[in-house]
DNA sequence: AAGCGCCAGATTGTCGACAATGTGCGCCTA
DNA sequence: TAGGCGCACATTGTCGACAATCTGGCGCTT
């Protein structure tokens, strides 16, 4: 078996169980954007002291969903189009990054393993066409693997414990379920093929373009609810 | 008056002030790299309860100096080559990006200020030839300039944030001194030259080709350690 | 009546103690 | 004597209460 990533060990600590259930609330908007967030009243909601509760929303000021302001609280984060436009471009790159790294370190076994992954969303997907939910989480499923295929430690850390949530968050409050599902497919497929080719340089090209059509993307649908 | 990035804001609680002296110790190898952190030794050392620690030390795990494991405590990093050359190739990465961003983002003023702190650095460092500290300082600050000038808040928070004390603490514990020094300033005056002439392409080519030098002389210097 | 300062309520930061978990030593067994 | 089990200790996680700070509204002054 392989090491799982800390991100993904299951919960241990009071903590870690309240961290993912308001992680969840936030990213699906439970918690609405830009509310705040009052210590008491998450305790009560949760039934536990301050003392867990204040560690979990260290770690969602880590990622981006909280900010914090001493002696003053904490608020939820609000989407903008311009916090969009620097989440991806960051995204660009370092998934670009990733790639060329996965490229040179990922395994073949682990190769086999994406492209397995893909027949198997592929053939889900052909199933239920509109459904969004199990694309989504199909996407950030291949995103993850390449991401863990650089086996750079700092860029895993902070693709999938700092920015990620805060990607799936504009994609669950703009709801992504347009006809991109089909198209975004054929890019993991040729990423993934440009990776088995050990062509660093192809994998980040397209990574870049297939992030920057998922951008374009949900700024048409940013644009829509605008007008 | 330019809005003051968090990250510098003066300490205002209890738990900023010991995480900015930890980091320092830690930094700068007063508590080993390697070595175990206890929290009521600390509690005492510094004199307050472990609340506040226990938040300075969520957010020393957060800038990658120490590593936490539920229910068994936290280590100071270890450092490594592996580690050094993962932190370097991100750092090529999103420094090249921040001085592609900050070619389109900087004003006019903002370059301006950079060039002068360059002059004064040219100036100070000729008069004290083998001093690093102020060389390392001088540098640390050109780079921040830069990132700060490309707007891109997740980029600056990574960046300034998470990843600098890291290099710091290579830097430091490595004794960065060699004759790279002056090297190094050419090398910053070029590429505040690309971004005044908003060539954000070569401004992050020059960055990335800075910070592979940098990383080479870091290497070297290991390898003699090695020796 | 408008603006400033002050007071009350609520919230965040900090503290010391208790509960839960992990660690290392000594003892017993084979 | 080597290996495994169990207990005592130390450390981390959690709790409830107190202190410091901020927010909003009232009354006073001009």
């Amino acid at each position: 078996m392989h090491q799982v990533h800390p991100a993904l060990r299951q919960p241990i600590t009071a903590a870690d169980r309240v961290l993912q259930e308001i992680q969840r609330a936030i990213v699906e908007g439970d918690i609405a954007a830009g509310s705040k967030i009052s210590e008491p009243e998450l305790a009560r909601r949760f039934d536990l002291s301050r003392a867990p509760l204040r560690e979990a929303l260290a770690r969602l000021e880590r990622c981006h969903l909280i900010e914090r302001i001493p002696n003053a609280g904490a608020r939820v984060v609000t989407l903008s189009t311009a916090g969009l436009l620097a989440l991806y471009q960051l995204r660009e790159n370092l998934e670009g990054l990733a790639c060329k790294l996965a490229a040179e370190h990922m395994t073949d076994a682990e190769i086999t393993e994406v492209r397995q992954l893909l027949d198997q969303h592929l053939s889900s997907q052909r199933v239920r066409e509109g459904e969004s939910y199990y694309q989504e989480a199909g996407d950030l499923d291949f995103h993850y693997r390449v991401i863990l295929g650089s086996k750079n430690s700092y860029l895993i850390n902070i693709l999938c414990d700092e920015l990620y949530f805060l990607v799936r968050m504009y994609r669950v409050q703009l709801g992504m379920n347009g006809p991109r599902v089909s198209r975004a497919f054929d890019e993991h497929k040729a990423i993934i093929n440009a990776i088995a080719n050990r062509d660093g340089e192809l994998a980040d090209l397209l990574m870049r373009r297939h992030i920057a059509a998922s951008r374009r993307n949900i700024e048409l649908q940013l644009q829509q609810m605008g007008t």
